[in-house]
DNA sequence: CAGAATCCGACGAGATACTG
DNA sequence: CAGTATCTCGTCGGATTCTG
């Protein structure tokens, strides 16, 4: 996953030429984007935005997961530090869910892309039946 | 694909109950994640925001991509409206992708990502050894 | 050069059943 | 309640080959 001399941040790189660019910043962009690109993991952090959730109540907000692709997204959110994960000894047992931190700042980009695609959805539709007309 | 009283944006709908949700906002939010969810068109979109080019010199610069899958993508973007296909009837064919206004404008939260992606990398990156750590 | 067409393997994800 | 364990099927995407 190589860019040549730009990279996702919009920046320049200083002294990039064919080949050169920096990895870490690739590895960074690529392991970010694959968790945003998984559409559970939006929409996981979204629904976790205003507090702490169960298990099976995100299971209700977040119509149309199955219960292991929710175990697997939660898993990989608490594995890069977004989510804590709450056990609490009781029967039944008992587990929360709620962002750190960290994966309410990730809240930010994430809103900025739904405010986008909110504004734009109209102008995307449009272009979209123009296209198929063509065809 | 339905969030309860939440949606991807942030904002709280106004009137929303259970099975109460905006499908319009909703259907704009899954287009639009689906195409940023794609590594792809945010390389490409990434490729093309200094200016036109080429069919192979897109190739180049995104290293990695199939022929395949270079083709599927632009086309899908240019159907969103979100690149500009030109042809020019020369010998050898030669055809330009660039950047619509509208895909301009999609930089904007894509480099937000990026930015996110790249100051809390380090952060990321010691959450999952922590987390395997413990494993 | 810029594709279109075909083949095929790997993996993602749903459904189902079982457990502490 | 909050998971884990399989099994299976669908599609995504890479490699290859052919064309205007």
């Amino acid at each position: 996953m190589e860019l040549g001399h730009t990279d996702v941040t919009g920046t320049v790189q200083e002294g990039a030429r064919e080949g050169n660019h920096n990895p870490k910043r690739c590895d960074a962009i690529n392991s970010v984007l694959n968790r945003v690109g998984d559409k559970w993991s939006v929409l996981l952090v979204m629904s976790l935005a205003q507090g702490p959730c169960r298990f099976n109540e995100l299971k209700r907000r977040v119509d149309g997961i199955s219960q292991r692709m929710l175990t697997l997204t939660l898993r990989g959110l608490e594995r890069d530090g977004l989510v804590k994960r709450t056990v609490y000894a009781t029967i039944p047992p008992r587990v929360d869910y709620e962002l750190t931190p960290l994966g309410h700042s990730l809240r930010e980009p994430i809103e900025a892309l739904g405010h986008w695609a909110f504004d734009h959805y109209e102008c995307i539709v449009a272009a979209r039946a123009e296209f198929d007309a063509k065809q």
